[in-house]
DNA sequence: GCAAGACACTTAATCGTTTTCGTGTTGTTG
DNA sequence: CAACAACACGAAAACGATTAAGTGTCTTGC
């Protein structure tokens, strides 16, 4: 009982033209008569018509649509790129097709393949924790096949990039606990390899130099996951030691917030006789009590810029410009956004 | 530069036979010889050949993608909603298109036509809390290409749902305020027309009507946007009436974890002297002091379900059986998870 | 020794669209 | 009135894959 789509063909039986016809008079070539052309738009408006977008994939070699690879779609942060992305995207006429990682390089495997076989226009990619290697996105360079990075970067891969300082932004947290007369900062920092929890790390250690203050890793514990969870048993763990912290930059909110949580069970109070400050701006750390001191990652900026960088590339090539990459790395402010856990 | 695509022809130019041959190849059928079929593959195989899915899509008008609109993805439920829709998909070799309303009805009509257009094999959606006509859905129906509504429905609409039973979440919420004691209970709705805002404001009515406690209009508000914000507004409004409530169920824990705040701010204390209770089950709820009481809403499960069901309908339909869609409700169990706040 | 089958492949049409290259009809010009 | 534009449209190939319907060649049986 279905209705078939409308197609090229339906409208020039009607009209008792050829297809060709009227694939030529939607699209104004200058060879199709007037008369011809008012038919054949009134037809379609009247049909619906819309040309069916496999068949241009298929004869353009454009699909329109671009993907994204992120670790996990249950975070505000990415959350908000997300949404970055695809206002700019729809403004320009691209789908966005968005895959998960699961913080897992496997599934990130996986992921690349599947779009790159679904013939994306280009690729949006934020790592997983877990990825060393990225050989996996190669096939996209070795295609001319536009990709950018955001937030959890390969810094040797060539390609553009969009980053926050998390060096930068980890020193500001960092300093501002200084300020703030804190002596004994401890640091919960993310996994050994994605380049935001060493930088972020790196941060932290500048400005501990800077205020001549000693590093000592007993003040410095590694998550796995991330989690609240973590940020609460670690904090547990450096506020029962015999010179406990007095203040704790956390390398995510959600782990300030743990961190908050296990400060609170331990009857320290905050800030006073710790505090906190984390990293993101996620919406936790504004309804959390004490309020999370913490840093502003911009996410919907993040995701709009690379959406940004990505259709220029793919324009640009489209435009038949000898696609030539340049690994810039377009870096997005980050500023301290103070509240009551300091 | 950059190299092409490995198609059928490059297979066949190479082991000099025609494309037909390769394509039978590959699909194993009985009228290639052995030989062939090895040699096919394993050239295959070496190239990473990847048949082009938009040719296929042109072919076999099948696209293997479905496509979901929700109305804003930064929230925590529809977040769990795409992961539990993803995994069930991707099990079954499909892809997820996912765009937003932003609970906006013209952008949701927006995005239904592109998916239209895009020869989605199927459509989930929930629909935007503006939405009251959802006419531009019948072009679905129309065409005999499943649908599936999840959380936000249109009761009316021909097609199958997946819903929690808001009713009784209400009605639970509501009721454990009163076995918890109290006497005079607020409530802060949902807009006026998502089905989720009716019926939870109808689950409390009932619940009070159980206890033969009065419904006071003047203890029922109403939000427009459902947020922090509103929560902490309303609640500042009915704590400061004449006689102020003692319990409070609010519509989201977005708006119990405002309400929370005002209550903090007017140092009226939970959950002595107001308990309150969320709906959804967020992630704040846990994060909170005090940790906030809710009704679990299975978002995951929601996704993974409705995905199903649409699978389900896909296959039936290309099994060429008449597409009779029943307008089945699967409706998930929600409970309560009682936690500081009452 | 010759028809009938089995075997192993190829031809051609198809999906919906685009685009190059015709082709037939007008109208103008010398 | 022959020659030639200008005009308005059509035929055909192409994108990559699938599949029904051929087409040769070699066995086999009687």
């Amino acid at each position: 009982m279905s209705k078939h789509r409308v197609t090229l063909k339906d409208i020039a039986a009607q009209l008792g033209v050829t297809p060709t016809t009227v694939s030529k008079a939607l699209k104004d070539y200058p060879d199709i008569g007037k008369e011809t052309k008012q038919k054949v738009k009134e037809l379609a408006k009247a049909l619906n018509y819309q040309p069916d977008s496999h068949a241009l994939a298929l004869k353009n070699k454009k699909t329109n649509t671009v993907g994204v690879i992120i670790p996990e779609i249950a975070h505000f942060f990415f959350a908000k790129v997300i949404k970055g992305m695809m206002s700019h995207l729809e403004e320009n006429g691209y789908r966005l097709l968005i895959t998960l990682s699961g913080e897992n390089t496997e599934q990130e495997i996986k992921q690349v393949n599947l779009l790159f076989n679904n013939k994306v226009d280009g690729l949006l990619v934020s790592l997983a924790n877990e990825t060393q290697n990225t050989d996996h996105f190669k096939q996209f360079t070795d295609y001319s096949i536009p990709l950018v990075m955001f937030d959890k970067v390969d810094e040797w891969f060539p390609c553009k990039k969009v980053l926050i300082h998390d060096k930068k932004g980890a020193f500001t947290a960092t300093n501002h606990l200084i300020e703030r007369g804190c002596k004994r900062i401890a640091h919960i920092r993310g996994p050994k390899y994605p380049l935001n929890a060493i930088q972020r790390h790196e941060g932290y250690m500048n400005a501990l130099a800077t205020a001549n203050m000693d590093y000592n890793p007993d003040l410095v514990k590694q998550c796995e996951a991330v989690t609240f969870e973590e940020g609460y048993a670690f904090t547990k763990e450096l506020l029962t030691m015999d010179q406990p912290p007095d203040g704790i930059f956390a390398v995510t909110d959600q782990v300030a917030v743990g961190a908050l949580q296990a400060a609170k069970d331990l009857n320290v109070e905050v800030p006073e006789a710790l505090k906190i400050v984390g990293f993101s701006d996620s919406q936790v750390g504004q309804i959390v009590k004490p309020a999370l001191t913490t840093i502003h990652q911009p996410g919907y900026e993040i995701g709009a810029t690379a959406a940004q960088l990505l259709i220029e590339e793919i324009e640009l090539k489209s435009k038949g410009a000898e696609h030539i990459t340049e690994s810039t790395q377009i870096i997005l402010d980050t500023y301290l956004i103070q509240r009551e856990s300091t």
